[in-house]
DNA sequence: TTATCGTATGTCACAGTTTAATGCGCCTCC
DNA sequence: GGAGGCGCATTAAACTGTGACATACGATAA
């Protein structure tokens, strides 16, 4: 049985920004139901046209390409609050695959209705857009990571970005967050070895500035990490929910 | 003195999808002029929240995000049609640079009127987004390049993108088009080295794949360039022009 | 109990980087 | 008109950060 909108767990959080009433009505029309999903479940795939969109309520996932000789390139995390399938809505193709990493909720949209939200909510309209130039940015800043930062700067930047995100989304304790990827997920996302991301982990471990063990990460000191990774101050912004 | 929007010289490329007469008169109101810059204008800066949009006419420049020790990634280079400034528009803040590497004439566009055109023309913000999700797919694309090919499959897969979407703008001319960037800017967009990139289009050279001087893109052979470069199938498709 | 998966570590190889030098074309200044 | 400087492309040699390979260990599932 699907949660009503104006139910969600994660919407009051303060991340992310209020709606009005017509927009939660609208949104409570525009969803169309709710989908768990196991550990390692397809959700979207390359090449596939799919009829839905989805916002991920609980749970993680991640976004990725494949090349034809089966070398994996993870674009982004997927974390709760996130909308998947954007592009595949929008552009009806998909070029990159989204599959779950533990069991995962998701609202489920359905993409027919992306027409009527343009035509009747524009300022939803003008979030889907906000979302989508967001993910952009994103893109930019990993490319600018993988492209001109070292191993070390890279996976400092990385994890330092992953524990602002899941800190935003209150999902901190005692400076650490859970993080139930594996290394070579990480690895997959930087363009590094597995091998050598095991051994840039194994320096930060050493150096007392973050560790990553049993589904968690903690991070003893988000300032020195941020500085390793060289992550630019970005000013506290609140981001509209789908 | 601006150009109207119905007499746009790229509009009637095959590339572009055609627009209503209602959407021509909302984009004419929405140009508030155009603007002709030199070589190596910066057009965007990053943390400048811009009050302009702009779609650029004629002319090549680049987008580009610097760290605090001068590294630059090049994010993408920009070609007649490509629309500037939509992540400032949206979020009002950027965190890239855009500049111009060769004369460019660019519309002028008011981010006051932003607004008013998701509320009076839904199709014009579904195009917006449409090109936001765009140019995620390609930062998706650049990213899995840099984290996953070797320089040699990197370097194919930019010229044949290169050389693919000029031929789209019918600026091929016996197999070959105009390319007025320095090896520099190639390089920085693949993370590699100048010399590393000298070498591999020496390589290319040699082979009689592609050459690339006098600011000029020789292709012999597109579909080999693309085959090296790992290069996706990519479905012909028309694309909104703002 | 055995097999599999993920993490950890040591060693060696190499793709790509860094440094330095050269050549060419273009532009400015005398 | 010629000299000098600058920017860009090219190349060689030395270097290194990262990849490849191999092995071991602990946890978990069959």
């Amino acid at each position: 049985m699907s949660i009503k909108c104006r139910f969600c767990p994660i919407r009051n959080l303060p991340l992310f920004q209020p709606l009005t009433d017509a927009e939660l009505g609208f949104m409570e029309d525009f969803k169309v139901g709710e989908m768990t999903v196991q550990p390692d479940t397809p959700i979207l795939s390359s090449g596939a046209a799919s009829p839905q969109l989805f916002t991920a309520l609980k749970g993680f996932g991640l976004r990725y390409r494949l090349l034809s000789d089966g070398r994996r390139q993870v674009l982004s995390f997927v974390f709760p609050g996130d909308l998947i399938g954007l592009q595949a809505g929008v552009m009806n193709q998909m070029t990159h695959n989204v599959e779950s990493t533990t069991a995962m909720t998701l609202c489920v949209f359905n993409r027919n209705e992306l027409w009527t939200l343009f035509r009747n909510q524009p300022q939803r309209a003008y979030d889907l857009t906000w979302i989508a130039a967001s993910e952009e940015r994103f893109l930019g800043e990993a490319l600018t990571a993988i492209g001109q930062k070292s191993a070390l700067e890279s996976v400092c930047w990385a994890l330092a970005r992953i524990y602002r995100r899941l800190e935003a989304l209150h999902m901190d304790e005692r400076k650490s967050v859970p993080l139930p990827y594996r290394q070579q997920d990480l690895a997959d996302s930087l363009g590094l070895s597995l091998v050598h991301t095991n051994k840039t982990l194994a320096k930060l471990r050493s150096r007392q500035i973050a560790s990553w063990s049993d589904g968690r990460l903690q991070v003893n000191d988000i300032q020195a990490l941020e500085e390793m990774g060289l992550v630019d101050a970005i000013e506290p912004h609140n981001r509209p929910l789908m």
